[in-house]
DNA sequence: GAGTGTGAATGTATTCACAGCA
DNA sequence: TGCTGTGAATACATTCACACTC
């Protein structure tokens, strides 16, 4: 049975952390919460109580089985599928991202690449195909793309997420350091690489530093 | 006079939004805390209160004005000086970050890159020398940097962290997947592309999501 | 009238601490 | 005995709502 309290925002990232430790790890090891919290850094309640909304996997004064325990998490991630993938904007950023994804196995699949510039439209870059924008409600469709992860410089952000928008797609990370809309049922995380930059003086002076 | 009130965790990171939006105008305009609010998606309540821990800059029935908000937020945020920053691991990431902190002029300066592969050390990459690892303590001395920027495979990171912490540096951003630890006066903060992206099918399939 | 600054109310997340099971 | 799973206690963050100022 499994714990019907509300799951916090970011129990999903916790466990994402504990399950890369846990892939390193052989299937049938046995781990503790205690052990886990020592790899990753979050507190073994924590850990425990993250489980705890999707079910009981722990066996009392033994632990959790690793590879039971990977499955269970992965499932709860909804990562035990395949997941296509659209990248849009191919600079630098995007292309870090793109060799990323593409070098391990893994349940993300980038299945093409937009790009304005003329000279990268119809290359390959890391065994990816890079199209031009206007073929994206063409191209999403035909390759069944679920999410989109936009590098755009700022300017052009809001334009590549209304294309997504409109080719279908239903998830979106945005790596552009702006605020874009979407309608309520896209989903839309943004990641302000700018800001975590730009944060770093204020935690220095202040005594209020997190994320140990 | 300020709010005495404890400062929450991601003011900052609010603060920084804010600023990139209010950068765009003119010093003498006037801005609302509404009209950020529709700017940045932050509730405007929260930017008043986000604000008033560092004084009160606003005028009743008017507002704020532009220029003089843009200088005390970047004074609260530690952005009215220059900070100095060592970037290790120039990978394609790396490149990615090197690109966007010297393009636009900002209180950051990226001083030098350190990076083990031989073809780099010694050239120069958007204007910024790299320099073979072992020599870190004394670059870092000698270009009084004040962070380091960690971009490195995870195998390398908690190396590269511990040779930035031996050298003296006092913040440390950390990109690389995996948790390393510091002693207590170096300020960490760690940055995780990778659960930022694995994170995406859980609110897709939940109807939890953040971040609008 | 319009919009700030802020206590008080609410909502969310983390941590504690322990009963209960293998 | 050792460790899970989880209510209850605590800490933290956001939002409301309004007195007050220009």
């Amino acid at each position: 049975m499994s714990n019907k309290e509300k799951v916090p925002e970011n129990t999903a990232v916790r466990l994402s952390l504990c399950l890369r430790y846990l892939r390193e790890m052989k299937d049938d090891e046995n781990i503790s919460s205690e052990q886990l919290a020592q790899l990753t850094g979050i507190p073994s309640a924590r850990i425990r109580k993250d489980l705890s909304y999707f079910g009981q996997f722990g066996t009392p004064g033994k632990g959790y089985t690793v590879g039971k325990l990977k499955e269970q998490i992965s499932k709860a991630l909804g990562l035990d599928r395949q997941w296509n993938i659209a990248l849009v904007g191919v600079g630098k950023l995007g292309r870090a991202l793109l060799n990323y994804l593409t070098f391990k196995k893994s349940s993300f699949h980038i299945r093409a690449g937009f790009d304005v510039e003329r000279e990268k439209i119809g290359k390959k870059i890391s065994g990816v195909k890079i199209y031009d924008p206007y073929q994206m409600p063409k191209i999403i469709r035909e390759k069944k793309i679920h999410m989109g992860i936009v590098t755009v410089p700022q300017e052009a952000a809001q334009e590549a997420v209304d294309l997504l928008v409109i080719s279908g797609v239903k998830a979106i990370l945005n790596f552009s350091p702006v605020r874009v809309v979407v309608p309520r049922y896209v989903k839309l995380r943004n990641v302000d690489l700018a800001s975590q930059i730009e944060v770093i003086p204020f935690y220095l002076a202040k005594d209020n530093f997190p994320d140990r």
